[in-house]
DNA sequence: TTTCCTAATGCAACAGAGTTGCATTAACTT
DNA sequence: AAGTTAATGCAACTCTGTTGCATTAGGAAA
């Protein structure tokens, strides 16, 4: 593992996801933009992190539990709409079956309210 | 209706959703860009259409059933791997329940193959 | 019809996210 | 130490979308 790998794991020892431009700005003291984008792809190559689309279509990071990088993208993902806060849950959910396609994926990306901004806020 | 809503609608015929760069182009002879973006706002907030996040992440928008919007975010969306074409599918889903959070919203896109790129391309 | 007001459009400039090409540096092999 | 490959930095660029401001078009009211 190079430095800068080890840098960017360093982001992700609280169990948010992160996004892209998030990662960017806190290593950009230690380390250029273009860098970072390319040890973020390497790493979910390799299966380290994976990615999904947060609400907004921006491209959110988590560690991976496993390095077995089958069921990757079997769990779904929570998005915060008051403070953004993004995390992997652990519900897993089955892939449906649909008629004359064949999924290989799926993302579910729930969208609502995290505890600290409270249940009563939502509209 | 204005001239320029109707040419964006128009653009809707066949029942394929539509990326955002996609709708620019396909009307950058008859109109701006500026507008088609503020269109497509407006015609999602009237409820005529909704959008929803591609595999990477765009902006894609697909004709809205119904007028109502309150359904608008339960049925699952398909992207095809292989020539891109996504669509709106008519699968429901129901709305996990998550401990400690509320959930507002779900969105469901399941990512594969379609009939005309053949399931036996998959990898 | 003419006047007035608002909504819609066009245009240029900007912003954010990510990519590419190329030069430089670091790390690893032999 | 020399050579090779991988990693990094930097500048420029692309793509997607937004903002501010000026202009135009469409109604409503007189």
């Amino acid at each position: 593992m190079t430095k800068g790998v080890c840098s960017v794991m360093e982001e992700f020892a609280e169990n948010n996801a992160l996004a892209s431009p998030d990662i960017v700005s806190r290593l950009e003291q230690k380390m250029n933009r273009t860098t970072v984008y390319r040890i973020l792809d390497r790493l979910e190559k390799s299966g380290m992190i994976h990615s999904f689309s947060g609400k907004e279509g921006q491209k959110w990071y988590a560690k991976s539990e496993r390095c077995n990088s089958d069921q990757k993208e079997n769990h779904a993902h929570f998005q915060c709409k008051e403070c953004g806060k993004t995390e992997c849950l652990s519900i897993e959910f089955t892939i449906p079956k649909v008629e004359d396609r064949r999924i290989d994926s799926a993302n579910l990306l729930l969208v609502g309210h995290c505890t600290d901004c409270g249940i009563a806020h939502s509209k």
